[in-house]
DNA sequence: GTTTTTGTTAATGTAAGGTTAAAAGCAAGG
DNA sequence: CCTTGCTTTTAACCTTACATTAACAAAAAC
């Protein structure tokens, strides 16, 4: 019954209104990132891992449909809900073209935003069954409980792990022998791709691979430039 | 999957407002009940079943939080929303004190109220599948009565548990073995999850411990950042 | 051979949990 | 009322757990 924060990617170039929605947004447990143009919206959508986009449709340089459409074409599942002071036809009906899973007019109630974003959420949680629910795991000798965060070797000790050991060795199994990309662990586990969460990342291989140690018959291997291999060798 | 009629106690003393509150909410599909006061909404609710009160806060003779303290007495699971007029701070804190689900500001819009139900509705069909009725439990060696509110160990002395030491041990043995979240813990004992309520939990976390010090084979252990599990080895 | 990527260890800063004691609430009973 | 005893909260201080960052070594790519 673990509650996962919803990541909101809000990009709006208005600064004020920009930032008193971000606050009003956490404020109701939402964890948000502002973006305050289309370019800087399409970055940080990239390199985050998000569960709805709210976008400005009226901005410099690229508006919100444009950038709609490339999020769209990265994920072609994530809610969008676009902000826009016309009320216009057209607009609309270009929004609801685009994928649009809801339409606000400006200025709007802050509450029946809430609202919208809450029904959208659970109508798309229902949606998803696709998503992988496992937490016990063997690996080799090993076994992985990774809802209660522990690893234990040929049915011995329970080795506490901590909240990202957990999850990057999960991520890991649910690839067992086969590529984990980098870019992936990067996105869903540290919900940020730059330089230091890779080395971040690479910290935390290390730490795997010492509590692996045990069974000479699992190890993760590094495949360069891509990601990590979790390879069990079943002989013996 | 049959659907059965949901039962609303409305409370509010001006008829108009009521009258207009009550005709909008049975048109949507509610049997609602109207109360004029404080009293005669206690006497509503002890003679019904229903499933949601919504109570105004300002009310002659009888107000609102008082009525709902009494409502709490008679069940503590009851979805309870506020009306006020008043957006003042205290108010909202000594509403959530008594175990507010909602709150809503006069003059609001009758559609957020209608959603608001509808979440809640939903969020306690969640809650009231997990909720059991359970009230003995095995623990190792020990025995709890959570009806009695007593511990015993191997049918030596009954130790008395405190309400709060009594419910956070049945919560964890509802669990035995498994994760019971701080967050569960909070919302259903304590009502109310920040970092005071956190820390009095915390406190009888440590209480526990004491009593259960008495076997070794019993123990509760913290997941970090999670919540904690009781864990009963059964080899001896 | 130089640059980029990865491996590893240690240091740092922050958040969460543990513990104890004092203060505050609260419900009898005098 | 005021006290008394019990329960719960608040506060303070301490310890542990985690994640990030830095620094340097090793390996791979170019």
């Amino acid at each position: 019954m673990e509650e996962q924060l919803k990541r909101i990617l809000l990009v709006e170039d208005d600064p004020n209104f920009g930032t008193v929605l971000k606050d009003y947004l956490s404020m109701n447990d939402y964890e948000v990132t502002h973006a305050k143009n289309g370019m800087e919206g399409f970055e940080k959508f990239k390199r985050g891992d998000f569960d709805l986009c709210i976008l400005d449709v009226m901005m410099p340089y690229k508006d919100g449909f444009t950038l709609a459409k490339e999020i769209r074409e990265k994920n072609a599942d994530i809610p969008i809900v676009f902000l826009t002071a016309k009320a216009m036809k057209e607009d609309v009906l270009k929004g609801y073209k685009v994928g649009a899973d809801d339409y606000l007019n400006k200025p709007f109630d802050s509450e029946v935003l809430l609202m919208k974003i809450k029904a959208i959420m659970q109508r798309k949680a229902n949606d998803t069954v696709a998503d992988s629910k496992q937490f016990e795991f063997k690996i080799g000798g090993f076994d992985l409980n990774s809802k209660l965060r522990f690893l234990t070797y040929n049915g011995g000790e329970q080795v506490k792990l901590s909240p990202k050991e957990n999850e990057l060795l999960r991520m890991l199994a649910l690839h067992e022998n086969d590529l984990m990309p980098r870019e992936l662990a990067l996105t869903k586990i540290w919900r940020d791709d730059n330089y230091f969460t890779s080395r971040s990342m690479d910290v935390y291989i290390a730490k795997l691979r010492k509590y692996l140690k045990l069974d000479p018959n699992v190890e993760i291997l590094n495949i360069h430039g891509e990601g990590f291999r979790l390879v069990v060798n079943q002989d013996a």
